[in-house]
DNA sequence: CGGATGCATGACAGTTCTGTGACAAAGACC
DNA sequence: GGTCTTTGTCACAGAACTGTCATGCATCCG
């Protein structure tokens, strides 16, 4: 944060320090430019009325050389400033005062946005051992043989997979695998019983699916 | 542009046609929506307050398959909607009346940020074993023989084909091929029934285009 | 050691899923 | 206007799946 007015500058720290941002700030460009350098943040911060370099200079100095966000938090509230910030480079312009749940909300849209394309996708396989699910071909290999699973055991077999090495107790497995909130937690054992005699080699003595007595099922890893 | 009133569609349409932009207006969510999955727009306004399906909705459906940059423009100025609207996967939030130099501004910023399109180009032709699909020239030839699909066939082996090695559920066909958020999943059968008709050899025992029971159909990698 | 609890499994009846043939409406073509 | 295609709906039959229950074994506890 680049914000020449102390008060300011401490109020926004602290309330964003509350939502959980690390902040560190500075009461110049110069001074922020450099910390920037040194060791870069996610999001910049900048005022537009500081001593030395102001802020539009400070957002093209920035730009110049980091592609980082920059929100503008400004008590000019004309429209040719904010123009004029944003075609400097800055990404967001807020006018003082500003809500900082409102300023927390437009950090995180922000960061969505800057953020290299999200991880949410899950893997096309998990493998565990000579046992591999591929949650969105729709195929379970065991050893590199395919197994048919019908949807239930398939979906089973998924939520246990995906936390393996995990207990996951009926209850949770009933949430998950039948969008159940309540029921007859038996339902469960008939059906891990099926999926074993399916993906175990001896049905008898479990390898890959074992019952954690009193707790639930887990796969190992 | 989604925005229900028809004064405020028309200012806005032409103010922004002033500053170069194209613009295509909806006056409902519902029709907004179906238009961007036509023919997607590199930017969405939308308006909070709209008839049927409301802006927070309407946001949430666009982020389910779209990175599109979302801009809101409302009325209501309360830090809460703001807050919502962003949360929900809005990029920006403009309180009406808004200056047009500064929603100019505010969409070239989104714009410079926005990532680049996302590299769909699709092949010219999809191979799967002796079966070429290609999507472009609207042809499918099988062991290098051309075959005679109806329209509807056709779309639907294109959308298999892309996903190929993925089920794809009766819905997400329904959605993509026939363009129904709702509908008779009996459809899907009965056309994937008459396309086995058409690529496969022992259309009996479907070796190119295959049931996942209880998940849906595939073509097999 | 007896009783209680947790778990595995086989049987079974009801339900769901899928492929298909028939058919009428809508559309394309001449 | 007439003909041929294409589409969507429906009904039906067989196959596959699901949930429940009863039984019996294993494990735990006092």
């Amino acid at each position: 944060m680049i914000e020449d007015d102390d008060r300011i500058r401490l109020a926004l720290t602290l309330a964003l320090e509350d939502e959980g941002y690390t902040v560190r700030a500075a009461a110049t460009a110069e001074e922020g430019l450099l910390g920037q350098r040194r060791e870069p943040a996610d999001i910049v911060l900048v005022d537009l009325m500081l001593p030395g370099i102001d802020g539009f200079q400070c957002i093209r100095e920035l730009r110049r050389t980091d592609d980082v966000p920059v929100v503008v938090i400004s008590a000019r509230d004309d429209t040719h400033d904010i123009v004029a910030a944003l075609e400097a480079g800055a990404d967001d312009y807020l006018v003082k005062p500003v809500a900082t749940k409102e300023l927390s909300a437009r950090l995180r849209a922000l960061q969505r946005r800057a953020r290299p394309p999200a991880q949410t996708a899950q893997p096309d396989e998990l493998a565990l051992g000579d046992l591999a699910v591929r949650p969105l071909a729709g195929e379970v290999l065991l050893r590199g043989e395919q197994l048919t699973l019908t949807r239930t055991e398939f979906r089973l077999l998924c939520e246990l997979a995906e936390h393996a090495g995990q207990v996951l107790s009926r209850q949770q497995l009933l949430q998950r695998v039948w969008e159940y909130d309540f029921g007859d937690e038996r339902l469960v054992d008939v059906h891990v019983g099926r999926l074993r005699q399916k993906i175990e080699d001896n049905p008898g003595t479990p390898q890959r699916l074992v019952t954690v007595r009193g707790l639930g099922y887990k796969m190992p890893r």
